[in-house]
DNA sequence: GTAACATACAATCAAATGGTTGTACAACAG
DNA sequence: CTGTTGTACAACCATTTGATTGTATGTTAC
């Protein structure tokens, strides 16, 4: 059984922040219908090698996909686990807003009383 | 009705890199569970009322968050809306990964007959 | 063994970020 | 009218980010 681990504000920042770049996100969604290795993901992108091994680093970092060699590759695969616990931290806000608008009717329920 | 408009990537950026730091997070929160001057919200923050305004006109920036003038306050206001946008985006990948879940039954159904 | 391929990593650079202080101005309170 | 409060905005600075190129090293193919 997988532990649901807490997460720290960095490492919720590092989720998010992940998240922010277009050519991270379209890596997601590739390593999520496939395992790729980072020089075929690099074929996909109008940037240098590098630039790209650095946006799957930042991926790994927060734990948005993994890396595993394989030969003389680096197979990467999205992390579905990761983004359920990203979809999680929205439905914190999400649960905030509910609970002013349960109070607000509980409020005006009682006035009317 | 309220049209739920296409987000470009630059939208997508702007949500996710202002989820990005646990103190917009925090304004995030408390704007959600009621209306708050940016001098009230600065008041919580162990920084300056510019860096604090700062981050109000990030989140705005991302639709996050709306701002009002009330007299010579401006009221802000967590969108909750925009918090389901982002939960839809993830949604999104969360969707990608399920489909390939379903090809690779189909796959192994196949293989079966 | 040699060449080609895949990766790692350092140095470098421009732009964006996150914070500060200072100045200006509008709105309210007396 | 004057002082205080709330905001806007500019200038400035340190750090981080996103990209580049270059060098080194491991792996595969022949």
């Amino acid at each position: 059984m997988v532990v649901q681990q807490e997460l720290t504000d960095d490492d919720v920042n590092r989720i998010f922040r992940a998240l922010a770049d277009a050519t991270r996100r379209d890596i997601v969604r590739r390593t999520l219908v496939a395992e790729i290795s980072v020089s075929h993901l690099a074929d996909a992108y109008a940037m240098s090698f590098a630039a790209v091994q650095r946006h799957v680093a930042v991926l790994e970092e927060a734990k948005l996909v993994t890396k595993e060699p394989r030969g003389r590759e680096r197979i990467v695969r999205g992390d579905p686990g990761r983004i359920r616990q990203a979809q999680r931290l929205l439905d914190g806000f999400e649960q905030i807003w509910r609970s002013r608008i349960d109070r607000l009717d509980t409020l005006l329920e009682e006035q009317a009383n």
